[in-house]
DNA sequence: GTCTATAAAAAGATAGAC
DNA sequence: GTCTATCTTTTTATAGAC
């Protein structure tokens, strides 16, 4: 099987457990291939795994966050639409998310790189969408950081309370709350 | 020297590193005590280092937290002097928070009981301020909650950008967002 | 209370057959 | 592309001296 196969499986485990606590012994069981196998395809072994998650999410994220942020319409309307693609990636709250569990381990230097790309790429997205509605650059940028903030932190408290409604609750009202003319995150 | 002395080094290297990413040989390096008195002053290893800290930040959040909240004076006042103390023990945001940190790996169903109990008394404390402005019991929770969420947000955040701004802005904003009539984050 | 030394287990990684 | 077997290194944990 190609390598791609096993993207998904790769990415439960690592959010699951982490970097550090995703073993090979995991890794093997989850995908159902042998330490061998996996070297195969990894010849990085874990780092090269971790490293095609995130190439994985980085692409998904340009795909289905800052493509559809970019094309015309409602700001509203695509806030939501950025908002369902967010519960699909993250089961409705019930799963952390890749980028902060890497920043918590002992590769966060290995990928700090790439999340904060991955996080600056992303608020910028939303801050252009928030200039469009006639917010200067400096505000929208701050209140852009401020929507990646409510959606993180929701992720956070939602794993903490083991409740994913904080989440959901974060995810319906944010697209409103960006377009407010008083701000309210910001 | 007694084992209380050991907390701050385990605290510091538990959030650099993680649970799973903290080593005996790195635990031993960041306190000056070899393996074996280190087995000494906690027999049960590892858990009970982590267990240790997580009492010691109960505490700390009971007495710098909890408690400066259910004091009299402006409900504005002491959320600023929640966001004082917030300051102080995330070093400004650039510490990321170590109840996250334990949710992001594989001692997550052994604390997760401990964090979640955290967070119900940290919300709850907010959401007792925020009813004495006039707010609806459950607004208020629900309001408390953003709270909770929007710091923890700014913790990774900041961590993901490498910029301690984020965390900083948030903590500025939030006692008057959270004692706005018109609600901001709930 | 702290150390050195050592054991036991787990994790990461590779060789070579099929 | 996948496996079994093996090797190396790291990690956890303990025994026993000081």
């Amino acid at each position: 099987m190609p390598k791609e196969t096993y993207i998904p499986h790769l990415l439960r485990l690592f959010r699951q457990h982490g970097y550090d606590g995703a073993t090979l012994a995991k890794i093997s069981e989850a995908t159902g291939l042998g330490k061998a196998s996996l070297y195969h395809h990894f010849p990085g072994g874990k780092d090269e795994m971790v490293e095609t998650v995130l190439d994985y999410l980085a692409s998904w994220m340009e795909q289905n966050i800052v493509q559809p942020l970019q094309s015309p319409g409602d700001p509203v309307v695509r806030l939501r639409s950025m908002g369902d693609r967010l519960k699909d990636v993250y089961e409705g709250g019930r799963q952390p998310c890749l980028s902060a569990i890497v920043l918590m381990g002992s590769a966060r230097d290995l990928f700090h790189q790439r999340v904060q790309t991955l996080y600056q790429v992303w608020i910028s997205a939303i801050a252009a969408v928030l200039t469009e509605t006639g917010l200067a650059p400096p505000q929208a940028q701050d209140r852009a950081t401020d929507a990646v903030i409510a959606i993180q932190g929701a992720l956070i408290v939602a794993q903490g309370l083991n409740d994913p409604a904080p989440f959901q609750r974060v995810i319906e009202e944010l697209p409103e709350i960006l377009c407010q003319s008083s701000p309210a995150l910001s």
